[in-house]
DNA sequence: TCGATATTTCGATATTTATAGAATTATTGG
DNA sequence: CCAATAATTCTATAAATATCGAAATATCGA
C-alpha cells in the first residue's frame, strides 16, 4: 500500500456521512447494502450519497456489485486492515513494543488511559 | 470517542504531510521529535509544518512538549489505538469474525508479538 | 539587554471538496 | 415498448483547506 492511496482512503473516511456509511456496510458485514438504503438510512440525498460512495470505492475501502437494479455496496476489510497496519509502520523504530511506550497496537483497549510520556 | 473527533483525526492524516510527519513521529516513539527537525526532514516551510503540526494535535494524534527552544512532539499511540477500534466497532454486526468474512480487526500486528488479545 | 534560534500566528491566494436538483443511464415487470 | 424503480453523472454554488512569506512570540547564551 503506498501513501497515495492511504491518503485517499483517509479522506474518503474524514467525512460526516462517508464514516457514516462505512460503519454501517461494517456492520452488515459481507451481505452489504444497497445505494438506496444508505442513502435513506442517513437522510442523504441520491445524489450526494453517490458521490460519497464513489469515492470510498475510488479509495478501495467498499467493493460494489449490481444485484437487479441495485447496486450494493460492501466493506473490504482487507483495505481497511491495510491502512491500520500502514499508519504504525516500524512502530518505535524497531525497539520492542511494552505497554510503557503504549506503543502497542491493538493491544489497547479503546480507552485506555495514559496521560504523560516523557 | 465520538465522530467527530475521529472525523478531525482522520481528516489530520488525510494529508501528505501530515501523513509523513505522523508516520516519523510514530518511527521515533515516545521521545518524539522537535518540530524543525520534521520541517527539515520532511522539505516543508516552518510555518506550513507549524500549521500541519496544529491540525494533528487538534485531533489529539500528537502531543507537544517545549523542550528549551524546541517544541518537541510525539505521538499518541492511545488516540490511534482508539481511531481504529471506531472504525470496526461492531464488525459483522456481532457475528464472530471467522478468517472467511475477512472482518477480523488488527489481525495485522506491525512490528510486535501479539499476545492474547480480547 | 542584545542577538540568535525555534516556532507560531497572520494574511492573502489558490485549490479542493461538499451539496443537491435536474438530467441521464440501466434494469425490471407488465 | 412503456412506466416505474435505482443509481449515477452533470452543473452550479458554497464552504473548507493548503500554501508560504512576513511579522510576532518565546527562549537561550553571552
Amino acid at each position: 500500500m503506498d501513501a497515495e492511496i492511504v491518503i485517499r482512503a483517509l479522506a474518503a473516511l474524514a467525512q460526516e456521512h462517508r464514516l457514516a456509511a462505512y460503519r454501517l456496510l461494517v456492520q452488515a458485514g459481507p451481505e452489504g447494502m444497497a445505494a438506496g438504503a444508505l442513502s435513506e438510512t442517513l437522510g442523504v440525498p441520491a445524489s450526494s450519497m453517490s458521490f460519497h460512495l464513489s469515492q470510498l470505492a475510488n479509495a478501495r475501502l467498499v467493493q460494489q456489485q449490481r444485484q437487479s437494479r441495485s447496486i450494493i455496496y460492501s466493506a473490504d476489510f482487507a483495505a481497511m486492515n491495510a491502512l491500520m497496519a500502514y499508519m504504525t509502520e516500524n512502530c518505535c523504530g524497531g525497539v520492542p513494543c511494552t505497554a510503557d511506550t503504549g506503543c502497542t497496537p491493538a493491544a489497547a483497549s479503546p480507552s485506555s488511559a495514559r496521560k504523560d510520556v516523557a
